[in-house]
DNA sequence: GCCAACGTTGGC
DNA sequence: GCCAACGTTGGC
């Protein structure tokens, strides 16, 4: 089993939004490296840190678990969509996306809090000039996220 | 709104 | 295959 950190904008989706509802189908991924996570490496029952990212506190809003493999993301086919992607077509699918259980909400463990624990320096999310939407988190690098969410 | 960092595109 | 131009991400 393996451990990911997955950026949502919370106007798009929340961690509150994501625990309303049975799962979440991870649309909108554009980036190949995330895509190939998806598709090539992650596994149902994988560990998601859920990262609120573009808005007012940036950080780590939950606790979710990976709960599909990976299927073809509708929003590519959709012309009206942001998402749309005139180079795919559903013979040839281009982005992929999977489905994602939130299993809680956590208090707000702010970027800067992050940036501020010397044990997560390595964290790849941490890491200068880092966009990519889903990185991996080592199993340490969970276990001390775990600690510093228990921490009053 | 700014801008650093990074990814993608397309001409050559 | 190189690389300049352009687009996007995301914190601040």
């Amino acid at each position: 089993m393996s451990y990911w950190l997955m950026k949502s904008e919370p106007e798009e989706v929340s961690i509150d939004d994501a625990l309303a509802l049975p799962s979440v189908a991870w649309f909108g991924v554009r980036n190949y490296q995330a895509r190939n996570f998806m598709r090539d490496v992650m596994r149902v029952g994988d560990g998601v840190l859920f990262y609120h990212s573009s808005c007012a506190e940036p950080g780590i809003a939950g606790i979710a678990e990976v709960a599909s493999t990976a299927y073809p993301d509708e929003t590519q086919f959709d012309a009206s969509s942001k998402y749309f992607d005139p180079k795919a077509s559903r013979e040839n699918p281009r982005w992929m996306l999977l489905d994602v259980k939130a299993l809680r909400k956590t208090r707000l463990l702010a970027l800067s809090e992050l940036r501020n624990c010397a044990e997560l320096e390595q964290m790849q999310v941490l890491k200068k000039g880092s966009r990519l939407s889903i990185t991996p988190v080592t199993a340490d690098e969970w276990a001390v996220v775990m600690s510093l969410l228990q921490a009053y």
